[in-house]
DNA sequence: GATAACAAAATTGTCGACAATGTTAGCCTT
DNA sequence: AAGGCTAACATTGTCGACAATTTTGTTATC
């Protein structure tokens, strides 16, 4: 694994506990070691992790604001409750701002980072060949090709709002659900052809080829939700 | 003013110095009474509100996850700075968001609440031919409009990243740069106009008059500023 | 007069303690 | 025995004080 997913230079040590610990905290629930629903217990969490109450207030009001927990007043925080249709929102509004970002790319990624984004497909392709990777690529390898596409479209509102919001969710349901294309080939084929519409400067093309990528993942999930 | 903007509706108090205080800051902010790029301190600022420092930090971070400020450890948090770069991009994005809220209300929007938003568009007219609310629907009211849409979309995240992040940015812009349409009767022709196509359940019509509308909002505030 | 090193002040970060609210368990009443 | 009241407990909310870091101001040297 030569190129790391972008994303996990997250954690850089921030300097200040309630950065670096709601960092963690992140982590925590986005793997499910608490799990989806749980309390969130003020004292017993600030005994995990070492701190006072004091800095872990202020992650988990950063937690609320990423829609990972929800508090309510004088009675706590709790971890966000999954729901399919909730998941199925997410895609819809993904298949919208991705389909955008990926339009934007088209015009403005540099060479050198397609280049590089081609490089990381090969090493998917790789690790599904070996079938050692897969588990990777389900779960951080799709989502780190398009972290990559929307921080290619220079565009940083639709930065904050993916990257920065929305994924911490989409990794969190994909880890609980254990789900994510079971469809590891396709999608990476589908990839190619984003990348490559994209090197061709063709706006309209890399737009189609992501709403339809999107598309596909949310009917893929969608399937395997309604059948159990 | 029969009808109040929806979003104001925010000013329930919460039974929590922080979260009461963090609405009081976010008024202050949008309206600009502490103006853009200053620097927050601690301790004047709790002295303002009259409460401890412990609230008043929770509330910096939520302000923080709304991007309504930076913070940098160690030296502290500082109103988030206005780049007409970031106005446009945040524009673009809501065309891309919006133009999706408005294709879902097509499909699900009642008829009732049809008929109420029509109700607060004739309001808006009226506003404006007695150029005694003109002010009130450049700042508030046609964020008001697009609001109802967002909510009437059905689609929960698209009401959290529009209505509960984007718009306090916008609604700041509008506030500092006190510009936002030099076009009222024009924009509120096109406001019935999407009211018209949402009404006809014509989803396709009303995505691309959503998307004009913004469109045009967008390039009325490039060519003002530009020239500047 | 300008610059660098040092010291003092102010600000942010962290903590522990106290107050207010919510929860729970036990008791009493019906 | 079931339901409601009460009191003890646990948790969240708030505060003031202390520690760590940055900024500012001063002084001495070149």
């Amino acid at each position: 694994m030569t190129i790391e997913p972008l994303y996990a230079s997250e954690s850089q040590q921030s300097s200040t506990l309630a950065d670096r610990v709601c960092h963690e905290i992140i982590t925590a629930i986005v793997k499910g070691e608490i799990p989806a629903g749980a309390k969130i217990s003020e004292p017993e969490l600030a005994k995990t992790y070492g701190i006072s109450r004091g800095p872990l207030r202020e992650a988990i009001r950063r937690l609320e604001g990423l829609r990972l927990v929800e508090r309510k007043p004088h009675i706590g925080a709790r971890v966000v409750q999954l729901s399919v249709k909730e998941l199925l929102e997410i895609y819809r509004v993904r298949e919208a701002l991705e389909g955008m970002a990926c339009r934007l790319a088209a015009t403005v990624m540099p060479q050198e980072e397609i280049n590089q984004l081609r490089t990381l497909l090969d090493q998917h392709q790789s690790g599904i060949e070996e079938q050692e990777g897969q588990a990777y690529f389900q779960k951080e390898g799709d989502l780190d090709f398009h972290y990559r596409i929307v921080m290619a479209s220079g565009n940083s509102k639709l930065q904050e709002l993916l990257a920065a919001d929305l994924y911490h969710l989409v990794r969190m349901y994909r880890y609980q659900f254990s789900l994510s294309s079971s469809r590891p080939t396709m999608a990476l084929r589908e990839h190619h052809q984003i990348l490559d519409a994209i090197e061709a400067r063709d706006e309209e093309l890399a737009e189609l080829l992501m709403r339809r990528h999107i598309s596909a993942s949310r009917r893929n999930i969608e399937s395997k939700l309604n059948q159990s």
